[in-house]
RNA sequence: GGGGCUGUGGGGUAGCUUGGUCUAGCCUUCGAGCUUUGGGAGCUUGUGACCCCGGUUCAAAUCCGGGCAGCCCCA
């Protein structure tokens, strides 16, 4: 039996002590560590592995979509950053500074960019010219800044993060609002079918939108301490930007026209949902078609016992397409081989003893129920690749009613307040008004809305000021 | 935005109130050796720490100030 306070697992449980669960989940399993800087985390190999298959996934869609990879400096001038209005105020609280360069003092200074908006608009500015010239899509994998003074939390809330942004550029609004929807289903597709991670997808408030843009439409996820966090993101920014950074061009008939233009983007933070969501009290789950080894195949006897080890490395060459890791140690006990792998989540064990030697078998163990399955040695290949299908599929469900079960509906504040104490999403009545958005977040402890929902709100009222309610929309708190 | 708590080897902690006995104790990890292996084995042995800067003092892990970092709660 696993000893008490002694583990190298993890020593609370999730749902006891959510905070504790998770920072141990994320230190133990190796997938971050803190650096010296605040809010400025480090990702370890297997977390950063995940994300390079993520990055990989959703660039061939991004390809296939026709959308380029390009790459524009972290350095933004003061003077670029400054020329739309609404995107300044958005982020100057947040902005980190360059002012100086050994012992000198620059002569203007450089944002360290929390967003690319402004300096790759100077560029399309220079580059657009002719309807020829459009549309213009162009992406970058990169890093991003944001000097939050909250209190950091790994993946969730970092000061730096990485991420894809995407800034396209078309001659019609209508071909702009088109692209929305193709992006929408390359991430969810990402989300779905790779992170294994069911959202909720809707537009944002006036007050919630992305500074500068015309709307916001976003990804919402829910995780078991009773957050909402914010997902992929779409921008539609209509000719903002284009009117403040003079992108324009001439059609065909010699007019004049600004271009109509989207940001998009995904970020490591979903990496957090993902852990979070799926993991338990024996320590990190990883979604089968995202884990770097897919099997771990551990031999069970004296350690040097040769026909098993030789077995193990036949079995190793045969199950190639899913990377085993065959665990040769045998300094420690198979228990704690056991314990190990369920701790950095692999998604099939394999155990192969003498038992299973004889018959020709192995039994074959699911990192999420636990389960045990003796599989002949014929079968293998088959009974793995239908296992992990199985697990994605789990785990999506589990997903998905975790979700589910976490929506609630309410029509009063006095109904709304209960609900989100008891760490609902709540589907609300609400106005227009910012006020009541801000009103409503400080008498929930920071709830805020998520985005609007299809309901109907003829005849309802806003639950905060008691007007006719506009809509309604789904508030949670958040990170 | 406001408040609280915390910082001792890789991880968890004792010591701090009442400064000296601390040459910093314990569990675990890690290294070496023996031994063991179907759910965190055992023995021997070794490595490894007082967050940083300043102050008080004959003397600071301990008290004071500042900084940095982490956590929690409220808005």
């Amino acid at each position: 039996m696993s000893p008490v306070g002694v583990s190298k697992g993890i020593s609370v449980k999730k749902e006891e002590n959510f905070s504790q669960w998770y920072q141990e989940l994320i230190l133990k399993a190796e997938l971050a560590d803190y650096s010296s800087v605040s809010g400025c985390m480090i990702l370890r190999p297997r977390s950063y592995a995940i994300w390079e298959k993520i990055k990989e996934s959703i660039d061939k869609d991004f390809k296939e979509a026709g959308i380029e990879d390009a790459y524009f400096p972290v350095f933004i001038p003061q003077s670029s950053f400054e020329k739309e209005k609404e995107h300044l105020e958005g982020f100057s609280p947040e902005v980190a500074w360059v002012t100086e360069a050994g012992n000198r003092k620059l002569s203007e200074r450089l944002a360290v960019r929390p967003t690319s908006e402004t300096i790759m608009y100077e560029s399309y500015a220079k580059w657009i010219r002719s309807w020829r010239d459009l549309p213009l899509r162009l992406n970058q994998w990169n890093n991003a800044v944001r000097w939050e003074f909250k209190n950091p939390v790994p993946f969730f809330r970092t000061r730096e993060f990485l991420w894809n942004e995407g800034h396209s550029a078309f001659a019609t609004e209508k071909e702009a609002l088109a692209e929305g929807k193709i992006l929408k289903q390359i991430y969810q597709k990402c989300c779905e079918e790779l992170m294994a991670l069911p959202g909720l997808y809707g537009r944002k408030t006036e007050n919630e939108k992305f500074a500068g843009a015309v709307f916001t439409e976003k990804f919402h996820y829910y995780i078991q301490n009773g957050r909402a966090l914010e997902g992929p993101s779409f921008h539609h920014d209509g000719q903002n930007f284009a009117k403040a950074y003079n992108i324009s061009f001439l059609d065909k008939n010699g007019n004049r026209q600004y271009v109509w233009q989207n940001t998009y983007a995904i970020s490591t933070r979903m990496l957090g949902v993902m852990f979070v969501v799926h993991s338990d009290n024996r320590g990190l789950v990883i979604p089968p078609r995202l884990a770097e080894n897919k099997i771990v195949i551990v031999p069970i006897a004296s350690g040097i016992d040769d026909d098993l080890l030789k077995k193990a490395h036949e079995l190793k060459k045969i199950l190639a397409e899913f990377s085993p890791i065959v665990d040769t140690r045998d300094y420690i006990t198979t228990g704690e081989k056991f314990y190990d792998w369920e701790l950095k989540g692999i998604p099939i064990r394999l155990e192969l003893g003498q038992r299973e030697l004889k018959n020709q078998e192995v039994t074959l163990v699911k990192r999420n129920t636990f389960e045990k399955r003796v599989v002949k040695e014929a079968d293998l290949k088959k009974a793995i690749s239908e296992t992990l299908e199985e697990i994605h599929n789990e785990l999506f469900k589990n997903a998905e009613s975790l979700l589910n079960n976490n929506i609630e509906k309410a029509e009063t504040k006095k109904d709304f307040l209960k609900l989100i104490k008891a760490k609902k999403i709540v589907e609300i009545p609400l106005c227009k008004n910012v006020r009541c958005e801000e009103n409503l977040k400080e008498i929930s402890g920071g709830a805020k809305p998520l985005f609007i929902s299809n309901y109907d709100a003829k005849g309802k009222k806003c639950i905060i000021c008691g007007n006719d309610a506009d809509y309604y929309v789904y508030a949670a708190k958040t990170y």
